[in-house]
DNA sequence: GTGGATAAGTTATCGCCGTTCACCTACCGC
DNA sequence: GCGGTAGGTGAACGGCGATAACTTATCCAC
């Protein structure tokens, strides 16, 4: 069923099409949840056009994709930020955007699948800078940064927030693909809980022998807790 | 080209062809590096049998590739059980079974993909307890169950497994996904590491009011690093 | 108003995919 | 050598992304 006899745009609104395909497109990932629900032949339906107009917009159907989940993400980028003012403890400042990062993750499962996990693309080196350079990956190493200068952690901000970031992905990976395992209790903010704690105590270690300190650390750290 | 004009198989012999296929579909999936290759066309073709002859044998694509990972991960089974007897040191051994985990990942991209990556099939409950059960899985939880007879970690080593699991993957996820990414040397061992201290430290302030403790604690380990 | 340039599409088609159904035929015991 | 049947085959379906060739609505100059 052609949704609408839509009427050919005017001479220098083309560029309208672009806006409601890509429309369609997001309409049609968020209702069916699923990206192999979303072919250019449906989108195409749903706009009331045909197939081949979509490509006077979006290169391929990778793009449209790609230019769906930019809105998403950008959505992702304010969480983040607004998520560091929720605390003035940088440390905790982390985990609360690991967790809302894994909260995002779960809210938009196919987005997160298409940015995150697919197949790289032969062509995909610029996009993973871009990635690093202008994405939410920015706001994490700034946190970093910040428990950096507060005496938390020590070194390099980037390839630390690197880490988190694996340890944080992982987390909603594996929620996202295995949606059935018996995930436990608490799973989401012990884990990102976990990298933080890690990174904390690996700070205070590096360039020592780890192994003949780590008994004496293990002492102390009992005796703290009484 | 039909790489053979195949014999058709004698009376009780059936099953020898389910075994040709496999065999191709690993070839295939080895060569290419790229699940899109392993078409049922291509399988078949290579085979010398036309494609509703796989159906003969498998249930479907799926079905196919999921024997192709099986075999692949009875390998990661039996390397894991290795790296656990290459060192005395129960906490050594998590996080040598977590660098060995990724690379074997990184070694075989496409087959983690294909387990850990895709989109979860409605029918895969099963899949994944069998995988809790009989799985690479069930080698992190021992090894993470010596560590709390030795008392290192406290608490049910299931739930702690599944968060090493998450940091670990989440380290190989991002690899596979984006290989371009300029990922700081060290990576893999830093991150793992990193969960593993995570865990340990967290093990020691459950319970407690972390915020509180923790400042003390860090001036404890400062202490114990001169 | 009208003619024609051109932006904004369409139609038709290609080659690929997974899957299914109806059919065939080589093997084997008798 | 003959029939039953295990072990296949051929043809087709519907859906996919992509492309090349063609059409048509719009707008401006005259």
């Amino acid at each position: 069923m052609p949704d609408a006899p839509r009427r050919r745009a005017p001479r220098g609104e083309g560029a309208a099409l672009r806006g409601e395909v890509l429309q369609a497109a997001m309409d049609l990932l968020a209702e069916s949840g699923d990206v192999n629900a979303v072919s250019l032949r449906a989108v195409a339906q749903r706009v009331g056009v045909s197939v081949p107009a979509i490509y006077l917009h979006f290169a391929d159907k990778q793009a449209l994709l790609d230019a769906v989940c930019e809105a998403v993400f950008t959505a992702l980028h304010v969480r983040l930020l607004a998520v560091s003012a929720q605390s003035a403890d940088c440390f905790e400042v982390l985990w609360l955007q690991g967790i809302a990062y894994v909260e995002f993750a779960l809210e938009n499962p196919e987005h997160y699948r298409i940015i995150m996990m697919q197949r790289p693309e032969p062509a995909a080196v610029a996009d993973a800078s871009a990635f690093v350079a202008g994405g939410a990956f920015t706001h994490l190493v700034a946190s970093v940064q910040r428990c950096i200068d507060e005496g938390v952690f020590t070194g390099d901000p980037v390839p630390l927030a690197m880490q988190l970031w694996a340890a944080t992905h992982g987390v909603a990976a594996l929620l996202i693909s295995k949606p059935d395992f018996p995930w436990p209790e608490g799973f989401i903010a012990d884990t990102v809980v976990m990298a933080g704690l890690g990174l904390l105590l690996k700070a205070r270690l590096t360039g020592e022998d780890m192994a003949a300190t780590l008994p004496t650390l293990l002492k102390q750290v009992d005796r703290v807790r009484r």
